[in-house]
DNA sequence: TTAGATGCAAATAGTTTGCATTTGT
DNA sequence: ACAAATGCAAACTATTTGCATCTAA
């Protein structure tokens, strides 16, 4: 390969980051970029042992470690339990609704939080990079 | 055991819930009110565990799910990984920054939500209980 | 009294590790 | 060239299950 074209945003803040494009990490981003923007660690798993079965599971976690301390994803508790849902945050944040009660997931746009951000980076003297806000209920369906 | 006297208010609502106030369910939710707002499930085990031996893992991780389901705690991933991190959501809610750099925790109060949460009720036909905020970046001391 | 909850111990699932080998840059 | 990353498979840790027994209401 020769250089610095045809890289996805994200994959050119992982380079720019240090890390190297490696076939393994480039697979896992696309499955996430796929995703629509939720998708559990098994999920991943199993889509890019479709892909490409020689890329083993621990390179698989270690992408996501990777990732999330990037953080270009987030892993949150959606499901049941155990599994983590990672959260692609998009330009660095996501929002969304989660029932209580059927675990169904209502995307939102807009959260107004910029505001926040800017006064607690000022008053806590902290840089902050995104956030996630879920908000939790019962659903129209559940109701 | 007579009546409903003394009961801690989060204890009043799994009862309301329908819920029986079983002995490892009391002892649960008093390990997470001492917890000070964040506590992992293995330190939960643990501290039951020193309490009263004779309480059974399993009936732990039953009443986390169920505290979970009532939006009384909500797991998220603060630490390293694999093991979540409960937060107590005293009044629906919690806030944080995490330093993606140390994992350092800094609390704050006051998320300004409320008029966001009644525009959602408003517009998606959802009821909402509450909410978690979390911020990411980087705090003061690895700047 | 009795549906709901428990404790146990075994089974399952999910994640991490150590290390020799390969690969981006 | 060489530090960084990989794949493997075994080790580990965390959680769940099934079921006989117990208990709060």
């Amino acid at each position: 390969m020769s250089g610095t074209e045809n890289l996805s945003p994200r994959a050119a803040r992982l380079r720019e980051a240090g890390h190297k494009l490696t076939n393994a990490r480039l697979t896992v981003l696309g499955v996430l970029e796929e995703s629509g923007g939720h998708i559990t660690s098994s999920e991943v798993l199993d889509k890019v042992e479709a892909i490409d079965s020689s890329i083993g599971r621990a390179s698989v976690f270690r992408t996501l470690d990777l990732l999330t301390s990037l953080s270009i994803i987030r892993p949150t508790y959606l499901n049941s339990s155990m599994t983590p849902t990672y959260v692609l945050m998009p330009d660095g944040h996501h929002h969304h609704i989660v029932c209580t009660n059927c675990n169904r997931i209502i995307e939102f746009e807009n959260c107004g939080l910029g505001a926040i951000a800017a006064e607690l980076e000022e008053r806590l003297h902290v840089k902050l990079t995104g956030h996630l806000l879920e908000f939790y209920g019962i659903c129209e369906k559940c109701s």
